[in-house]
DNA sequence: TCCGGTTACGAAATCGTTTTCATCGCTCGC
DNA sequence: GCGAGCGATGAAAACGATTTCGTAACCGGA
């Protein structure tokens, strides 16, 4: 009720000096082990410690040590649950040896990207682990350069030049894309569409799209264009409906991402277009919620926690002042669903062939 | 290539104070806009602020201030899209009024909340925005309230005695569910049981059975035991599998949340029983992916987004000295889908009663 | 006994801000 | 013309830790 109660402040590291008959400087030894104490000392201070309930003031020791025990993390988004799988998985990484995370999300739009890197750098975070929208084409990546501050990419994948010097983790992209597509063609399926969000704005999706072609190409199938799916529900499936109606349609969709998967298997649900059996839809990523519907979605699974860990462990080197890793490339799943499988088309295609032999 | 360039330091506001011919604190004074300054020296800081990019060093804002402008989150899981989605959009918010955020997660285990918010109250933040397994006995509620540090609650929601004092943002869950069990005893389900993760431990999911049970009795039905579904997949099947196969199963099936529901609807398609032709899901929290799925889930949309905004706002408002709002409920919504119809077992009952008759 | 070397420790400076307090010109009212 | 009042400013003291540097005490060896 009353909340008149004096405030009572908390106790600092000179009240525990004060309690333990030594000088701050000891405290700030025993409770780092930063330097060698006498046992009485040591004891006399860790009791003083308990007993005045003494939390010490990161504040103060970071603006002092340059080290402020804290790194920031930016994602584009947190609706998407790569991402926060991946943050779940640092956040678990980073309490393990004590750091505090400073999350920032971007929503895949540059200018936000920067504001967010700004507002973790006024805070002093000591490294950050990101995932840009295109690393390809990314400002921020010059600008953490230029003030050196240590940073891993996630997700992203850089080549050539832009790569020197920029530890990344995550999966082979391309070649996982080319598994997936190899998987449908090995279904049967000759007409396979990439669909994606947007093409031009995701390093990753260009990528997956250089894996797609791949395996095409491999296979001696013509890629067919890509389709962008407008953000909007509705004009979405309109967008599909279009690309199925045409005259030779796709009889496989594999889509950039597992998020974009499973929206494009309700539409087509809903066009009437039954999945897998007229169209056969893959997604990328492995979100767990692509394991409950039904059908179950056919996606290449990556490691979200193991990015994580390993980003987290990258920059724990770096901050430690290790030289920069190459590229760690983890390993991709294919994790087959139901969503697959082998066309109807290729029924019809024997159907009209036989016709045409008559 | 060459790492041996001078790693050039920041400017600090002494800096910016000499380039202007002020003094620091005049400095302060214009980038903070706290006290009135003449035109020519305005001019002429943010003129060497800029100059010399200038980013002001947050730790020694704070430690002097006494205060971060930095606000802890503390959820129990990010695995869970509503949880991601209420950290997205406090995040939206924080950074629209320059706030950072500080995240920790802590799996509902009341030991990880308390090293939890032990590493958030080390980093000095300024409040907390928190959702915990179970309010009603947690010890760090407790703790906050005699730290004095402000905090608000997410989701969770108190009664009695321990509401006192204590701001909570959420929906009202015991009137959400009894809407929804309801809407299924409109649907002539009358043997509906509700599922859940645990019962013992979280308060949302107890309000949620009350609700529950305030349905069923304004229907004069009998409430079924509540099943607790085992966390390995397996293992839930086959309690769900057992459910199913006694005497009189439900026809229904109410979830305490969404992620439990599609993990249900998914075991049920497994087990052979048609959902809703056999048995009707429905679920709690309205996360997207809900709409994706086929049949999609009809729930309880809780909006995230404003409860995010609203926790954040309350919580500037304790910042600001406000006293403490009564507890903010927001309205839930509804949502019907395909994976509730009325139940077969009506049909059924009608023969047998026919049959009777004859 | 004395001396070089180690060890444990404290005094004080420092990190980069904000905030208090005193001061210095002004203007205004008389 | 003169003090009161006011607005803008700077000097200096915080904030709470770490870190440098100097030194007292102690140890072993000559």
């Amino acid at each position: 009720m009353s909340s008149s109660r004096p405030r009572r402040v908390r106790a600092t590291i000179t009240d525990v000096a004060r309690q333990a008959r030594v000088s701050p400087a000891t405290v700030s030894r025993v409770l780092n082990a930063s330097a060698p104490v006498s046992d009485a000392a040591s004891r006399a201070v860790r009791a003083a410690a308990s007993r005045l309930d003494f939390r010490p003031n990161l504040l103060g020791r970071s603006l002092r040590a340059k080290r402020s025990a804290n790194i920031g993390v930016v994602l584009p988004t947190l609706s998407h649950p790569v991402f926060a799988e991946c943050l779940q998985g640092l956040e678990a990484a980073a309490r393990a040896c004590d750091l505090a995370l400073m999350v920032a999300t971007t929503g895949y739009d540059p200018a936000q990207e920067n504001a967010a890197i700004e507002l973790l750098l006024r805070h002093r975070v000591d490294g950050l682990v990101l995932t840009v929208a295109d690393a390809a084409r990314s400002k921020v990546l010059d600008k953490l350069d230029a003030e050196r501050m240590p940073y891993v990419l996630a997700y992203n994948q850089l080549a050539g030049q832009r790569a020197r010097g920029r530890p990344t983790v995550s999966v082979d992209n391309r070649a996982a894309a080319r598994q997936m597509v190899e998987h449908l063609v090995g279904l049967g399926h000759r007409r396979i569409a990439m669909v994606a969000g947007s093409f031009r704005e995701s390093d990753r999706t260009r990528l997956r799209h250089r894996g797609y072609e791949d395996a095409l190409k491999a296979a001696n199938l013509a890629p067919l264009p890509p389709t962008e799916l407008p953000f909007m529900a509705d004009d979405a499936r309109l967008a599909l409906q279009d690309l199925l109606s045409r005259r030779e349609p796709p009889t496989a969709l594999f889509c950039s991402s597992d998020q974009l998967a499973l929206r494009v298997m309700r539409d087509l649900t809903l066009l009437g277009y039954p999945v897998p059996s007229r169209v056969s839809v893959a997604g990328f990523d492995g979100v767990q919620l692509g394991m409950l519907t039904t059908p179950s979605l056919t996606t290449v699974v990556q490691p979200s926690m193991q990015i994580a860990a390993c980003a987290l462990d990258l920059l724990r080197g770096l901050l430690a002042g290790e030289p920069v890793h190459a590229p760690a490339l983890l390993h991709h799943r294919l994790r087959p669903g139901e969503s697959t499988a082998a066309p109807l088309a290729a029924a019809s295609v024997h159907r009209r062939a036989a016709r045409a032999a008559i």
